[in-house]
DNA sequence: ACCGAGATTTACT
DNA sequence: GTAAATCTCGGTC
């Protein structure tokens, strides 16, 4: 339980291609150490925003402004932005291409009593992007732009998905197109994502 | 200076 | 299912 605080994924495969970069995050265990306490989940939720030609992007058509400046550092670099007060964050990918993927949801590991302590509350502790980083301890002041790896945030190998469910992003109904692209992904059956239903699947979906 | 949108969360009907 | 809270900043006057 009381893992060294140290990678041990090799990052490269943010370079490549997005959509792909996506589904290879799915599992991974996502740690941070913030205020001396150590906490950590399994990513079950992301969605992939592909840049200029994603209507959906924060980058698209080539915007660049304060508030999106951190999108065009490469791979590997995090991108937090805040909204209606919560805090989101995304794992940038490519080289050139202000792409990322965000980060919806993760199955918590390490850490739980302090996840309960800074959500104020004992359960859903970090089934969307906003509680997810309130429980990480991740916010825009601190950790926008940051490099990943680092000794606050890190990427370590977690757990294998079983299936894997493509679907349309969620918030974005107002923006055409792009509303309808499946940029979506989820370990199936996994309870701890956003807007869950139903029944959680035998060992949450993972292999 | 003002207005409002937004990749959200929560409580309430 | 609907609404309000709450933060940041771009657009516009």
């Amino acid at each position: 339980m009381e893992d060294k605080f140290q990678s041990d994924v090799d990052i490269g495969f943010l370079k490549k291609e997005t959509l792909h970069a996506a589904k290879q995050l799915l599992g991974l265990e996502v740690v941070t150490r913030v205020g001396g306490e150590v906490t950590s989940g399994y990513i079950t939720e992301v969605e992939a925003y592909l840049g200029v030609g994603d209507k959906a992007a924060h980058t698209f058509g080539g915007r660049r402004n304060r508030k999106n400046e951190m999108m065009y550092r490469p791979y590997g670099h995090v991108y937090v932005y805040t909204m209606h007060g919560h805090h989101c964050m995304n794992f940038l990918t490519r080289g050139n291409e202000p792409e990322g993927v965000l980060i919806r949801a993760v199955e918590p590991r390490l850490g739980i009593d302090v996840m309960k302590e800074r959500r104020g509350r004992e359960i859903n502790l970090t089934d969307g992007p906003g509680k997810l980083t309130q429980s990480l301890g991740i916010t825009r002041s601190a950790h926008n732009g940051m490099m990943l790896n680092n000794e606050v945030l890190i990427l370590r190998h977690g757990r294998a998905p079983g299936n894997i469910l493509a679907t349309p992003r969620i918030g974005i109904d107002n923006k055409e197109e792009a509303a309808d692209y499946l940029y979506r992904f989820i370990v199936e059956g996994n309870p701890h994502i956003s807007r869950f239903k139903g029944r959680a699947a035998e060992n949450h979906g993972w292999k």
